[in-house]
DNA sequence: ATTACTAAAAGCCGAGTAG
DNA sequence: TCTACTCGGCTTTTAGTAA
């Protein structure tokens, strides 16, 4: 560690001796040296801890707290989707009316040669938006390289740069999940394109249910 | 989040928004929002993230270097251990001569008695140490529950505390590996005990190849 | 629009020390 | 011994602002 360790060192560190089974035993002394800090810091950080609920000290020593190994669980998830990438994600929808945008840009020029050139196809000029019930699948999908789209200039701007995801709609159409590189962070929402209009090709209608094959490869 | 972000969130961050993968396109005033902090301080976390050698800034965003990448590795393999724990651990290791302070503690009467309560057998007066490759796997141990032994009370100080996993050594011996909780934090040595004297029993000296099957239950 | 500098305010650290 | 307080000094933050 480069760096000077902080209080989340300290809650790795506990993780590390066990803090998370069982009470565990340390003077503000030795937790201290073991963080590289002043007795007082590891005193001080202790009582910031367990003021935030991150940690329970009770006379058999320091123990994380389960709203602190909650926390931890959801820092593992997200690193297990960026180190243990799978191959392909299934993702269940449900169709909904999309704001329009994504049909503004497909109608550009410059971004259907952009698609074609890294997809091989030409979309037909609209998105569709599904509503998805686990976040977490299109954060690992955001969390994952996919096949780059540049996205062009204009005006001095650079527009459109997305990443998209080759995948099979209801297990027949083929077709892109495209996530645009800037904005819509954390949403629920997911946008497909395929070279035909989908909504018409397999008989969708809001709310319609829609399973997606996503291959997370390039 | 209770607590105010720092720059190891920023990381999270990036890590959630695939900047593992590709470089991230980001103003310093949109990562501030995310942040919950200035658009000074996310400006500054950058430069000094950059200084530390754990983003690479481009023309083309931000990107997290490998040495960081590196780091998120090890903290993965942490939490792994923590949330995804195997029931038992194999371990392999040579024999070393211990200092002694196994035997002094093992011939004491109030331990032999705890020992005898969560183990139900009586040890030899003498612990079998070994020097493992894997330090990781002891680490593993560290971080899992085991069987908790309360230590005793001399002189006003509670001695002894400790955690043992049953195991089976080459095979065929029954013991358990005993880890004290105060001291010894990431050695590589392990300590076995066993209700007969091991070296005896299965004719080790030290150099000998050890291997030990341990269950992490309790 | 963007990034990053300056300077004052706020917050954190650790030596000293009490209980 | 231990934990945790105070307080001077150092570091980090943020408003203002330049480029």
């Amino acid at each position: 560690m480069l760096e000077k360790a902080s209080k989340v060192d300290l809650i790795f560190f506990m993780l590390r001796n066990g803090g998370a089974a069982h009470a565990f035993k340390i003077s503000t002394t030795e937790l201290a040296n073991e963080m590289g800090v002043s007795q007082q810091s590891s005193s001080r950080w202790l009582i910031e801890l367990e003021k935030d609920g991150m940690i329970e000290r009770t006379r058999g020593g320091i123990k994380l707290s389960r709203y602190c190994m909650a926390r931890c669980r959801t820092l593992y998830w997200l690193l297990r989707t960026v180190f243990e990438a799978q191959k392909s994600v299934k993702i269940e929808g449900l169709v909904i009316r999309g704001v329009g945008d994504g049909r503004v840009y497909l109608s550009m020029p410059e971004y259907r040669r952009q698609l074609h050139k890294s997809l091989g196809f030409f979309p037909y000029e609209g998105t569709l938006n599904l509503t998805i019930a686990e976040p977490g699948k299109k954060t690992d999908l955001v969390a994952t390289r996919g096949i780059e789209i540049d996205g062009f200039l204009k005006d001095g701007r650079t527009l459109g740069a997305a990443k998209c995801f080759r995948c099979t709609i209801n297990g027949r159409e083929k077709g892109a999940v495209i996530i645009p590189l800037r904005s819509h962070y954390g949403s629920d929402v997911v946008e497909i394109i395929s070279q035909n209009n989908l909504r018409k090709k397999l008989g969708l209608r809001d709310g319609s249910r829609v399973t997606v094959d996503v291959d997370k490869g390039e």
